[in-house]
DNA sequence: AGCACGCCGACT
DNA sequence: GTCGGCGTGCTC
């Protein structure tokens, strides 16, 4: 409080009677004792209602007094009415006081609080700016992205202390890190507490997890927190034991989901506490409050699952660039390949690449060989039985020495068409779309519009015949079992997914992401069948994400030094296919992001989708005042009957785009407004 | 979003 | 004359 302020007592009289000059109505709270120091409290209201994105004030009782701390959940009656001088109506909503002030400046009578939940410290005035700086970003609510920074209280896992924090750790040596030319400098610049960017190219192999730990161990020897973000409870697993192989235990929590909410939160706890230190944990432990935050690490940002499906969809690599810049932090963003949002990242000069020298990338890298179209075509044992004699070759050499991985598109892929003669993809004659075929012998029909294709003719080459490219390559992995009879099959896709395989010789299929780590040295091969799926997915991102997977699967073989061969079906001039055969992921991830520039594609510029139906879309637009270098791209329809339009503007312009974007939601909703609009910032799906 | 109040048509 | 249509507006 400022000197010149009155007291508090003298604040709420003058409320008190400004309030009666302006209604003439009793105080609601008349009669109740109310705290003496600091009356009111400001409450974000958990109601993820765009106008309602403010702070409403209510009186605290003095029985509430202590405990009525910022930052503590309480619970508030909202949407109440004065009748007859008596509040009446309201329902019990929960939130957060964020501020305890002497004086409100709202004229109208203050609800007092209806009771506060906990005592418990959780939305940390630290968090609190995380998270409006995330709800400005996405043009969404504070109280949603609240929701999805602090965990739902268990009474239980409260109750119970917080170990005390144990002293930092002894900086960690560098280890494998020395393969990479500044990865010691790197983990030096941590343990000394600077604030080092970099983007990492991990060298293919098993030592990335303990990679990972050291950045961490580095970090902590410094006197300051750490957090990794991987995409998947399996990757999370991997990072928490390498690191509990190097720092031990309580040093480190893992927040994933499948720890259970109480054993999930009672962490958390620890980590908002200040008894922990280091976090590793899955997307939404990038909102772990940790306490001197010096590092924030991202692994493998490529994964769709970094991407929050909850409003306002906010994406890890974003939020953890947000908390690298606020709480100047050091930031890692690590894994096999790179996106084009870290090619950026080092083309801006923001961050440094950190990548090992060619020589290292021979040591660690398989050899990769590719069979394409062509090869096929000629290889007549390859019609009989679907699988190039390469891939049989392959497989019972690599079969001698270990186990060997086939990589096969996910169950429900729905099977593209290609026209047999030039293997362009079948377009919908109506509509463009892609050709699909749903059952077997039946009628291809379009994946957009559903119209069926009987007639089917080639645009390109006047071809009638239509080929069904990914049909048949689970069948192929199960051929392949039948053909090696005395080798056991494993299988581990979406509904099981093994962790890990032996060493001894056994036939993996798997889905991409699901690939099982094998023991030892690594798989002595791997088929990569799915390229075909891969590749020809409309998306901006098909190239990159075949690479990623084609390179996830490639990384558990053993080095080409050991006898590691991959083989991919794929098209060996494809930029992609390239990539991985030169191991050259750095390459690509430039190659791509200078065509999204030259395009004018995200992440070169930045870019918000609306959609609703089409008079709302067309409201919205009428009502924003878009930055003045906005494209507009479109609207199409959309098959849920409404509209999109894709808005783009320069890198500098997106804060702009996003807080127009939201007053004029704002606005709308406030007036009343008819069918909802969604906005999306950046997202993610767009073909 | 709910849930009020508020000024114009068909019913007891 | 009243019941009630859902068109604006507020919620501490």
């Amino acid at each position: 409080m400022s000197p010149e302020e009155p007291p508090a007592a003298e604040q709420l009289a003058l409320i008190r009677a400004t309030t009666r000059k302006a209604k003439a109505k009793p105080r609601t709270w008349r009669g109740a004792q109310l705290a003496e120091g600091l009356p009111v409290a400001r409450v974000l209201v958990d109601k993820g209602l765009l106008h309602l994105d403010q702070f409403f004030d209510y009186a605290v009782p003095a029985a509430m007094d202590a405990d009525a701390q910022p930052g503590v959940r309480v619970r508030v009656r909202f949407g109440a009415r004065v009748v007859k001088g008596r509040r009446e109506g309201g329902t019990l909503h929960d939130g957060f006081i964020v501020e305890r002030r002497a004086d409100s400046d709202y004229a109208g009578p203050l609800a007092p609080l209806a009771q506060v939940l906990s005592a418990e410290v959780v939305l940390t005035p630290p968090l609190l700016s995380l998270c409006r700086h995330v709800a400005d970003r996405y043009a969404g609510a504070l109280a949603d992205v609240v929701q999805l920074a602090v965990p739902p209280r268990m009474a239980r896992a409260e109750k119970d202390p917080s170990p005390d924090p144990l002293p930092a750790p002894a900086a960690p040596e560098p280890g494998s890190w020395s393969r990479y030319a500044t990865g010691p400098a790197y983990l030096q610049a941590l343990a000394r507490g600077d604030t080092p960017r970099a983007v990492w190219l991990a060298l293919p192999g098993p030592h990335w997890p303990a990679e990972l730990a050291r950045a961490i161990g580095a970090t902590l020897a410094s006197g300051r927190g750490a957090l990794a973000v991987l995409p998947d409870g399996r990757s999370a697993a991997r990072a928490d034991a390498a690191l509990t192989e190097l720092l031990g235990e309580g040093r480190h929590v893992m927040l994933t989901a499948d720890a259970g909410p109480e054993e999930r939160y009672r962490r958390w706890l620890a980590v908002s506490r200040g008894a922990v230190r280091a976090v590793v944990g899955t997307r939404a432990a990038m909102f772990a409050p940790v306490a001197d935050l010096g590092l924030v690490a991202l692994w493998d940002d490529g994964d769709s699952s970094h991407a929050e499906p909850h409003a306002p969809q906010p994406h890890a690599r974003d939020v953890l660039l947000l908390r690298a810049a606020e709480e100047r932090t050091a930031f890692l963003l690590g894994g096999l390949t790179g996106t084009v949002e870290g090619a950026q990242l080092v083309d801006s000069g923001w961050a440094l690449p950190l990548a090992a020298a060619r020589d290292q990338v021979r040591a660690a890298a398989p050899l990769v060989r590719t069979v394409g179209d062509a090869d096929q075509a000629r290889d007549a044992a390859a019609r009989a039985a679907r699988l190039p004699s390469l891939a049989w070759q392959v497989t019972r050499d690599a079969l001698a020495h270990g186990p060997v991985l086939v990589q096969v598109p996910r169950r429900g892929y729905v099977p593209r068409l290609a026209c047999d003669s030039c293997r362009n993809p079948a377009r919908c004659a109506a509509c463009a779309g892609p050709l699909e075929l749903r059952e077997r012998g039946g009628t291809p029909s379009c994946g957009w519009c559903g119209r069926p294709a009987a007639d089917w003719h080639c645009q390109e080459c006047g071809g009638f015949r239509l080929r069904a490219q990914v049909v048949g390559a689970r069948r192929t992995a199960e051929e392949l079992g039948r053909a090696f009879p005395r080798v056991p099959v494993r299988t581990s896709g979406r509904d099981t997914v093994l962790p890990s395989v032996g060493a001894a010789p056994a036939l993996v299929i798997a889905t991409p992401g699901a690939e099982p780590v094998a023991e030892g040295p690594g798989y002595a091969a791997a088929l990569l069948l799915d390229g075909w799926a891969l590749l020809n997915r409309p998306d901006l991102r098909a190239g990159e994400e075949a690479l990623r997977r084609w390179a996830a699967a490639s990384a558990l073989v053993r080095s080409a030094g050991e006898g590691g061969t991959v083989l991919v079906l794929a098209e060996p001039t494809l930029r992609p296919v390239q990539a991985l055969v030169r191991w050259d992921p750095a390459g690509h991830a430039v190659r791509e992001l200078a065509e999204r520039a030259e395009l004018r594609f995200p992440p070169v510029s930045r870019m918000a989708s609306v959609s609703g139906p089409a008079a709302a879309v067309a409201e919205l637009l009428a009502l924003v005042r878009l930055p003045p270098d906005t494209d507009q791209l479109g609207p199409v329809p959309t098959p849920a009957g409404g509209e999109r339009l894709l808005l783009r503007v320069p890198p500098g312009s997106g804060a702009a785009l996003a807080a127009a974007l939201k007053s004029g939601q704002v606005a709308r909703a406030t007036r009343g407004g008819g069918d909802p609009v969604a906005v999306r910032l950046d997202p993610t799906d767009i073909g």
